[in-house]
RNA sequence: GGCGGGGUAGCUCAGUAGGUAGAGCGUCCGGCUGUUAACCGGAAGGUCAUGGGUUCGAAUCCCAUCCCCGCCGCCA
């Protein structure tokens, strides 16, 4: 795996001062002054400036330093030296250099703008922005899986090519399976009911498509979709795990990823103690007194969500949405039939909506009631109520978007910027 | 689906009483033995999104079309 090199670029440190090594990279920034050449090196560890000089090097190596253009690759050996005039006190005097890919003229200079970047995507990964983001976004889900698999929750996979429709038909991509409509999924909870009988507690990450022409910062029509499903449980249950989650997966971060929180100056602390539990109600009447002129019944708006969310150090949960606003497996509150067992957990600093979710409707009349109140045929549902049919159990879940939770957690503007290669109503190159 | 903004050099943009286009950065050439987004000198580079119209003359005014961006709705 080395080829040929000995240290990684974060290993290179003033203790090797006078050491022989050779270490392999990218040209990160490059400066020409004739008979002296500095490069500074990229790999996926750091950077490292080195230095090709007449009287310290011979001529081949210095002709291959003035070649090299930015974002070359290239392997060099040289003497380590420290050095107060090097961007981190230690440099690489060079023996030795060759360039084993060339780059001429990198597209990136530096000033482009997000359109452009976007365009050269495949070329913008390798930024230092680029990279510490996705380092966060690996390190949120590795976190996930390690939460799900300490707390006894079974991985399992959903197929991504559906027959029936989860929500409602509207937003459902299509595709031709053999002369057949069938659609790209939008969400594995459907399938995860169906586990859960055989594992209680299952989740999955994997992607859920929209075809929604929602052109926010906080839409893409792909996206990674964390989904747990919990048999014998209840609305509270589901929210304590929410919580457990989120407050893991933000530890981790900061704790694992720190470096590349600070590169992207990001001061975020994982949030400490209860999440707070507002009931829609509480949320609507916070609403209004900042002058929101909804009234009960209606969903809260964007801006009614952003402004509750201002009122909060930590992500918060609103519970219990009218009967009207969500979708029909929600299980109505015995207590107030009007509202549904549901929740949502909205990040603080406007960030919006990671969480959504509540307990499903497991008795099988009131399921089949509720999807004919939606005007949904039955008939496709039949697998879905079966699940009704033969053992049913109380149960909870919800869903995580994880390029929001990575955009609230790395305090990025766009979730575009929290996946290496974002899909969106206009965009499906590179 | 609704509302708003925008397409001018490789990039980021400037350019209205209409007169056949500019800057910075980048690129190329030259110089420089300690640079930190190096610096200095020189050069090249544009059917002004597309089509049509008004006009002696259109990047600029009018009409149409295409594309892109943002916000809302929808949601994770």
């Amino acid at each position: 795996m080395k080829f040929g090199k000995t240290h990684y670029i974060s290993e290179i440190t003033p203790e090797l001062q006078g050491r022989e090594v050779v270490v392999a990279g990218w040209v990160y920034r490059k400066r020409d002054l004739g008979s002296v050449q500095f490069l500074v090196l990229r790999d996926s560890t750091g950077i490292l400036q080195m230095v090709a000089k007449e009287g310290e090097c011979n001529e081949e190596t210095l002709q291959a330093a003035k070649r090299a253009g930015i974002e070359s690759s290239l392997r060099a050996k040289g003497i380590v030296r420290q050095d107060p005039r090097a961007p981190g006190g230690v440099e690489l005097v060079l023996k030795e250099l060759e360039v084993v890919g060339p780059s001429e003229d990198f597209p990136i200079k530096g000033k482009e703008g997000p359109e452009f970047l976007l365009d050269h995507r495949h070329l913008y990964l390798r930024s230092r922005r680029l990279q510490a983001i996705l380092k966060i976004r690996a390190e949120a889900i590795k976190a996930m899986h390690e939460w799900f698999y300490k707390n006894g929750f079974i991985e399992t996979e959903a197929p991504t090519i559906i027959e029936q429709v989860v929500e409602g038909g509207a937003t459902l991509f299509e595709l031709n399976y053999f002369g057949k409509k069938v659609y790209l999924t939008q969400s594995s909870q459907l399938y995860l009911e169906a586990f859960i009988t055989a594992f209680e507690k299952v989740y999955t990450i994997q992607p859920s498509f929209r075809a929604e022409k929602s052109r926010t910062w906080r839409h893409l029509t792909e996206f990674w979709h964390a989904e747990a499903e919990m048999a014998w449980a209840d609305l509270n249950d589901m929210m304590d795990v929410v919580e457990a989650l989120v407050k893991y997966v933000a530890e981790k971060v900061v704790e694992r990823r720190s470096e590349e929180l600070e590169y992207l100056k990001r001061r975020f602390e994982p949030p400490d103690g209860r999440f707070p539990r507002i009931s829609y109600d509480e949320a609507l009447e916070m609403a209004q007194r900042k002058g929101s002129k909804l009234s009960w019944g209606e969903d809260l708006d964007t801006p009614s969500e952003r402004m509750i969310s201002l009122e909060f150090e930590t992500p918060f949960f609103v519970h219990r949405y009218p009967r009207q606003s969500r979708a029909f497996y929600h299980m109505p509150d015995p207590k107030r039939p009007e509202v549904l067992l549901c929740a949502d957990l909205l990040a603080p600093e406007g960030k919006g909506e990671i969480v959504g979710g509540g307990q499903r409707i497991h008795d099988y009349n009131l399921l089949l009631e509720r999807i004919k109140e939606f005007g949904l045929d039955p008939s496709r549902y039949t697998w879905y109520l079966d699940l009704r049919k033969y053992g049913t159990v109380p149960h909870s879940g919800f869903g995580l978007g994880v390029e929001r939770t990575v955009a609230w957690i790395a305090g990025i503007r766009h979730i575009k910027d929290a996946i290496g290669f974002p899909r969106t109503p206009t965009r499906t190159i590179p």
